[in-house]
This record gives C-alpha cells, sequence and structure tokens, in this order.
DNA sequence: CGTCACTAACTATGTCGATAGGTAGTTATC
DNA sequence: GATAACTACCTATCGACATAGTTAGTGACG
C-alpha cells in the first residue's frame, strides 16, 4: 500500500523514470521506505493500468529511450486521498527487541558486540539525518529545492516544516534507541562482572 | 529468519503445541514479533524436518490428539547460536514518518488525527507495557514465572533484567513517538491559523 | 440434548519484499 | 578504440506475511 503512494509522491513533483525513482529511493524517501528497483518498475506498469500515471517514451541518446512517467489527475487524487485516510497500524515485528528479550542466551562479549552494534547503527542514521536537517535549513537540499520550485509560494514554509518535522522524529527515534542500548552495555557489565 | 528463533525462545522454556504458541504470540512474545497461525504451524513441520524440534503426538480427551513439540539439541545450539550472532539491519519501512514528510497535501484536520491516531495508538502501547514491567517487578507475570520455574537460580536475575530492559526500550521508542506527534500537532496549528 | 466458546490444526491465495541475476545502450576516460 | 562506469529496464525465484477460510474434537452451560 505505501509503495505506490511513496512513487507518487515524488512524481507529483516532476515527471521521472523507473531510474530516477530508483535513485531518489537509495537517498531521500529511502530515508524513511526503501525499494529496490524490482519493486518499482512493476509497480510503475501497475499504476499505468489502474490510470494513476501515464507513461512516455523518450529519445535518450541517439537509439535509446527511456519511458518517463507522470501522475494522472486521477493519480494525484489518489494520493490526496491516501494522505488523508488514517494509517493503519501493523503489529510489531522488532529483531532487535526481540532477542534483547532473551539476551541471557548470549555470550557477555557476543551481547555487548550486538548492543555496540545498534549504537553504531542508529549513530550513522542520526548522522546522516542530521546532515539533512542542516541542508533543509540551509536551503542546500537539492532533493527539497527541486519539490520548492515546483511548489507555490503560500505552501513552500509548510513543505519545509513538514520535512523538518519528519527528520527530527527520525533522529529522536535514533537517540532513544542509542541510550537504550548504552543503558544495555551498563547491565551487561552489571550482571556479569 | 526471526520467527524460527522466536518459537524457538518460547519452546527451550517448555514443550508446547502449534496453538499454545499461536496464543503466546497474541501476547508476550507477540509484543515484539507477531506471527499469525498459518504461519507458525508450516514453521513448525519445517523445524521438525530440519531437526531443529521434535514432535510427539499426545492424547487429548477421548478422541482428540495433540502435537506437542520439542526443541532438540541442535534447536537448542540453533538458538544459542542465533542469540550470538549480530544483527542485520533491515533498511526503514516507516509509514507514519513517510506520511509525515508529506503532510502538507492532508487537510490540516486529517493531519491532526493521524497525529492523535499516532498518539493513541502509542500511548496503548505505553500503558500495556507500562503493566507488564509491573507485572515483571512483582512477580505476578505468569509468562515470566513459568520461564523461571525452568531457570537455574543463578540466571534467574538475567532474565528478569532483560526482561525488563527490553520494555523499557519498547516504553521509550513509544514515549518518543508520542512526543513528536505532539510537536506535529503544535506545528498543524502553527501553519494553519 | 443442543449449542456455544474454545482448543487444535491446517490450507489456499495473493501480495510484499529480498536477492540475484540478465540485457542493452550511453558516456567518460585513458 | 577499449573499457569501465553509469543509465535504463526487466525477470525469476523464494520466503515472509496478511487474510480468510476449513475441519474436527472438547467441555461447560442451560
Amino acid at each position: 500500500m505505501s509503495l505506490p503512494n511513496a512513487l507518487l509522491a515524488l512524481l507529483v513533483v516532476e515527471p521521472m523514470t523507473g531510474y530516477d525513482l530508483h535513485k531518489q529511493f537509495e537517498s531521500s524517501v529511502g530515508h524513511v521506505w526503501h525499494a529496490p528497483d524490482s519493486q518499482i518498475y512493476p509497480a510503475l506498469k501497475r499504476m499505468e493500468a489502474e490510470g494513476l500515471l501515464e507513461g512516455e517514451d523518450i529519445p535518450w541518446g541517439p537509439r535509446g529511450k527511456k519511458r518517463q512517467y507522470h501522475v494522472t489527475a486521477a493519480g494525484r487524487a489518489a494520493f490526496r486521498n491516501w494522505m488523508n485516510t488514517p494509517l493503519e497500524y501493523a503489529r510489531t515485528r522488532d529483531p532487535a527487541h526481540l532477542k534483547a528479550a532473551y539476551l541471557e542466551w548470549a555470550e557477555p562479549d557476543a551481547a555487548r558486540r550486538q548492543l555496540r552494534a545498534h549504537i553504531e547503527h542508529h549513530a550513522g542514521l542520526l548522522e546522516q539525518w542530521r546532515d539533512t536537517v542542516r541542508e533543509i535549513e540551509d536551503g542546500t537540499s537539492t532533493m527539497l529545492n527541486r519539490r520548492l520550485a515546483h511548489t507555490p509560494d503560500a505552501d513552500q514554509e509548510k513543505t519545509r516544516a513538514y520535512k523538518l518535522f519528519t527528520y527530527e522524529g527520525l533522529m529522536s527515534q535514533a537517540e532513544a534507541e542509542i541510550a537504550w542500548a548504552r543503558r544495555g552495555l551498563k547491565l551487561v557489565d552489571r550482571l556479569n562482572p
């Protein structure tokens, strides 16, 4: 359900090819929703069949061509509709906390390694997001600027503010994970003197 | 990869039937890893074929029978091995933050509704986990007590401590989500005077 | 004796998603 | 002009998961 809408979110800004979208999914949107190209190409076809998108072959080099998709009125309506529809929350599936619940089965050193890996993983994300926030604030985010170029002036502040809001949320998630894993390290030390 | 290990985590405590496990997945383990029975029964068969489990038919009533599974030495080793192996982190797929990033497309009231739903969802979880933590601390958690009954005295404190640690982690996740969504509500108000 | 909730187990279908390939054209660079 | 890196697109397979059913026995209650 989310993938078509993630694609729409990018395509309402400007027409793109599957390959362009696949690259965006490795950066910007990929921060909150990852998808491999093997999912993107079939999804675009399905969405075209459903009338959400229209594709057009445009030449690329002397012999090559590429298929560029743009959003139809129906697609725009579907996206707006999704944005106005409340989410259904999926039940939890959290391998890190699953393992944490049975950590007495791990060697103390293995437990420490995994908690440290948890910290590093989320510290990496945190750094990435801090950079993104800085770019949004500086106005040096190419992703956001492209989007703002297609946004009426009145809505520019909203667009910027919600982007910032999203990344700040991701940052507090990461911070919570890091703080938790640090407490875990102390706990492992206390239980294995 | 996680489902078989979640099943092992329960079965190393005591033998159970598929139905018992399915019930556990609606409470205890289900808090961190959800699975429907349609996944559990085939998984048990596969795990028996792989030698991780052994099943035995035990009578139930005058004509009925049920299949109870216990963990083999190989299963115990596999679980311990998994517990000692670092996690591979899957890339993010977070519909709530995906939608947040494009919230300017939603009607202000729809945005507010969704942020409130986000708060309620995580407040519900928070309450549930607070109860669980209280039960663990009080010693009234049947789940934990059953597990402790099969645990050598020396490891009882670890078992209890890691359970608490896990639920405290879930609680701080939920708290972070709630705080974030509350900031979101204020933001929607500020942007839509 | 009926019926209703529960225990027990399983199947079938469809989508989602990860992983791993493959083909073909283009552009840069050495 | 060779070749490497990149653009563009696509397929095939496998397991994960959701959803929705089916079948059958048990035990309690009225």
